[in-house]
DNA sequence: ATTATAGTTCCATAAAATCGAACTAATGAG
DNA sequence: CTCATTAGTTCGATTTTATGGAACTATAAT
């Protein structure tokens, strides 16, 4: 298992952060951390999406630079970088958030 | 070829909105029309990208629900439909045409 | 030590992007 | 009217990316 490495602020790119946050589950998840704090992984995705294809939506999400993640014990916490993406893209990731009303934030405990 | 159809406003949703506007090349396009109104779609891509990609990302536009094509003469004119994202998504059209800063607009006549 | 939990990585398949070439539709010149 | 031009679309082939199952790694708990 590598390391888990971010990119820097004057590395994310905007087309990227669109990118990412343009599918359905990496939304939910998104919204899920912005809504209850940090994540571990499997408690974004219920059972309807395989386990390597949850792991590959949270890498896009962290090498666009949308989350950090930090290994604690068995578990990854996932956080947003919301300072990081507040300082290069003002308010889109607020304005995002506010409009994804049609996305439901994970119910896992 | 076909009529062009467009989405209903009902039909946008947020998610293929994001994915729609997250390539550097359609983040171009919408930003050269934001600033310099209608747009045929030959005048946004340059000599780097083929035809037919350039059709396709127009493509992903219009079925976004981003941009209006309407058919005139032998070009196509594009517009924003700033007015619909803004009713569903309020700021984010805003936002993010503020924040790409990096994307340079098309400069053909 | 063994078992369980959380993720990752690898591999094969499915879906989407890219581009060249052939096509369509409207315009304009002769 | 016919022929050529311009603007886009559509088609088919190739490349790239996404998805999910299976095997693997790492930490924790019993």
């Amino acid at each position: 298992m590598r390391p888990i490495s971010h990119p820097d602020p004057n590395q994310i790119t905007l087309a990227e952060v669109l990118y990412a946050l343009g599918d359905p589950v990496r939304l939910k998840i998104v919204k899920t951390i912005a809504q209850k704090g940090e994540q571990a992984c499997r408690s974004c995705g219920g059972d309807e999406i395989a386990k390597s294809t949850l792991s590959h939506h949270f890498k896009i999400l962290r090498e666009a630079g949308i989350i950090h993640t930090e290994k604690m014990g068995t578990q990854h916490l996932n956080s947003l970088r919301a300072d990081d993406l507040e300082a290069k893209f003002p308010g889109v990731l607020a304005t995002v958030l506010a409009a994804a009303t049609d996305i439901y934030v994970c119910d896992e405990e």
